[in-house]
DNA sequence: CACAATTACGAGATGCGTAATGATC
DNA sequence: GATCATTACGCATCTCGTAATTGTG
């Protein structure tokens, strides 16, 4: 089996680029994203480095693109939008929309009002399913941090 | 001016999440990229964190993809694909094809063969423009360090 | 001299591996 | 008890910010 091998190329660097590029300079980049100008500098170095090429032309005005940069550019800007949209895919899918919803609640609530509004949630969107799990609450917050249900419903403070 | 904000999801685990689909379990994941099995844990908790959503179920027998799991890994495997492809366009970009590109020579060699091949490569490739400069070899190296040129001929051995 | 980028250096954060612990069959 | 995955801890690495330096007009 042969194992493809990434280049070591970081989304941080990568919003880093778009940033300089849209900005036209380091340091004005570097306000936008509230940072200091040698983050950015060495971010870019770095990138410049794993690529092979340079990606900005430096000049006393500020960062122009070379070729390959605006080359780079026109990619890169696709890719973190379908990034940004595989998050949200994720997301959605995960938490309702053709998932499951693992729900826990103290058994001391699930006689009130809670119960019956969860009830009246399932009766319009048949599409999502729900489970709901009653327990006590130290129960229940061990299987929310072991990632055995999603959403718990508890009164009371915080624990942590 | 509204400045987008790119959520801090970070190649590596997005290679590492898709290893671990691949594979169908941590440790197995873990001897494919070579690191230990906590490594992957860590950083599909952390993922999993940024998303807000579990992206395995975890079993005795393995690790399989949830429903998000499998929207997110289909959308993630393209993205990979067209990082490694911005990559290279921006490598193929740099260097030649359509491209500038800057030779530093040694004084002493500029009479030798390697300007004859030159010359020959610029006959038969008129779309790459170079620009030749014949300097000394310790200002041909600060002008490579400082990336005004790509690429320098010299002879001797490797400064550092 | 003004302005833009890079480099130096100390401090904090991040991430790994080894080893111990927890959970499930 | 065997096999996964997770957590604890110590250590190495990375990355940042501040400040000094270099390069250019």
């Amino acid at each position: 089996m042969t194992r493809r091998m990434w280049p070591d190329v970081q989304t941080a660097q990568l919003s880093c680029f778009l940033t300089v590029a849209e900005a036209g300079s380091f340091h004005r980049a570097a306000a936008a994203l509230d940072m200091g100008q040698s983050a950015i500098s060495r971010r870019i170095q770095k990138l410049e480095d794993t690529l092979g090429v340079s990606l900005f032309e430096r000049r006393p005005s500020g960062a122009r693109l070379t070729v390959a940069g605006e080359c780079f550019a026109l990619r890169v800007r696709l890719i973190m939008d379908e990034v940004n949209f595989a998050v949200d895919a994720a997301r959605s899918a995960g938490v309702a929309k053709n998932g499951h919803l693992q729900i826990g609640i103290i058994a001391s609530l699930s006689a009130g009002p809670i119960r019956t509004s969860l009830q009246r949630f399932l009766d319009r969107h048949p599409q999502v399913e729900i489970c709901l799990l009653e327990t006590d609450r130290s129960e229940l917050m061990t299987m929310l941090s072991h990632r055995r249900i999603d959403l718990v419903c508890v009164s009371g403070e915080p624990l942590s």
